[in-house]
DNA sequence: GATTTGACTACTA
DNA sequence: GTAGTAGCCAAAT
């Protein structure tokens, strides 16, 4: 059964990211009706190291990896975009608007 | 139970 | 376009 908790809610939309997209952590929020509480759901991703979310595919609103510190430390979360067809340059993502999926959009119903 | 923190976002200068 | 400040909410201490 699912969990109440908020981090759950997180896990589970940002496994639900499909294959060379990337979200932000506020689409993430407001499709959990929990807008403004972006920062709630990069803490959540904090944990989703140990699941298996793919945190590497949710990056802020500016397509910068914020939380690519987060990860293993090295440029691992860069490497798995690109590795998924999205392009990194500098820590941001290219084409951020053509890689942005939108849980409210596609994944809505 | 109160205080602090944080992988953010938006507004203003 | 960049820089700084404020607002926001949930989890951890």
């Amino acid at each position: 059964m699912p969990e109440n908790g908020f981090f759950s809610k997180v896990f589970k939309v940002t496994e639900q990211i499909p294959f060379g997209r990337v979200t932000s952590y506020g689409a993430i929020a407001k499709f959990l009706g929990a807008s403004g509480s972006a920062r709630i759901v990069g803490s959540a991703l904090n944990g989703s190291n140990k699941e298996n979310v793919p945190a590497h595919r949710v990056v802020n609103r500016n397509g910068l990896l914020t939380g690519k510190h987060h990860f293993q430390g090295t440029n691992l979360m860069q490497q798995l975009l690109e590795s998924e067809g999205v392009k990194v340059r500098e820590n941001k993502v290219v084409n951020f608007e053509k890689h942005f999926w939108d849980p409210n959009r596609e994944l809505k119903l």
